[in-house]
DNA sequence: ATGACTGGCAGCGCCAGA
């Protein structure tokens, strides 16, 4: 099975070459990011043409999380906890989180709260979404310690100084302070492992790269989009590959597809 | 060339992204 997660940044303006990039990668589920529309304005009948069942939600014009499978959709949740957190001044929940089991495996599309800025509420925010999303891994493994479960998506946390071109250009910056990394770090340690990194080693390794000051060709990046496994599915992880052909040329997403092969369950 | 931001929405600037 092939496993693929994607910030699409809007689905609806790329949405040619989202649909060319599933037809001619062979995935079977792919997770999609930043979706940025509501539920009504997803093109869903495009990704029912090709022969995939989708499951979207959007709120709104910001974020948005769709999962899209060819080996079944099933008990779909959009809240990974009753308790994510949510932002603003009212509180507002925001759609960052779909879940559902295709193909055996519990996939989480989740697209983490960017910080903003290290004074900023959303970073606290984004602290307590991390927090929240390990609670509640931790206790699905503690259920039950074979699930098969991806946590994948945009994370919006490099986890080490190789996971940035240039560790000074980010100095006092989000994505890269300790806090964070220490809640992706916890996520890890509570059984999510990446499973890409050993096939696709740094440095220079990335995911994402800014749309100004020619950041792509200059290959200037991050990794920040990862495939976390539980111990029961990174055992069947056979191979990864971050497709950075996709970033090139124009109407690209400034986030690469990262691809996971996975072997049949044993 | 892999190339000098982009998307959405309100409305012809502004916020958000990271």
């Amino acid at each position: 099975m092939r496993l693929a997660t994607w910030n699409v940044n809007s689905v609806r303006a790329r949405l040619d070459r989202v649909l060319a990039w599933i037809d001619r990668s062979d995935v079977d589920v792919v997770a999609l990011q930043e979706t940025k529309c509501k539920d009504e304005q997803f093109p869903e009948q495009a990704f029912l043409d090709l022969g995939y069942e989708v499951a979207h939600h959007g709120l709104s014009q910001w974020n948005g999380v769709a999962l899209v499978s060819r080996v079944g959709l099933e008990d779909v949740s959009t809240s990974f906890s009753a308790d994510v957190p949510h932002f603003g001044e009212p509180a507002v929940a925001e759609a960052r989180a779909i879940g559902a089991t295709c193909g055996g495996v519990r996939v989480w599309s989740l697209y983490v709260p960017n910080g903003r800025g290290l004074d900023d509420p959303h970073y606290v925010y984004k602290l307590a979404w991390l927090q929240e999303l390990r609670s509640a891994g931790a206790g699905w493994l503690a259920q039950d310690p074979r699930a098969q479960v991806a946590l994948v998506g945009d994370f919006n946390v490099a986890p080490t100084d190789e996971d940035v071109w240039d560790v000074d250009f980010f100095a006092g910056a989000t994505h890269v302070s300790e806090p964070e990394r220490a809640e992706f770090g916890s996520l890890v340690d509570a059984g999510f492992a990446d499973v890409v990194r050993p096939y696709a080693p740094g440095p220079g390794t990335y995911t994402y790269w800014d749309y100004t000051q020619l950041r792509f060709p200059k290959r200037q990046g991050m990794r920040i989009d990862f495939v976390l496994g539980s111990p029961a599915l990174a055992e069947r992880v056979s191979g990864a590959t971050i497709d950075r052909e996709e970033r090139k040329g124009k109407g690209a997403s400034d986030h690469a597809p990262v691809i996971v092969e996975l072997a049949p369950n044993a």
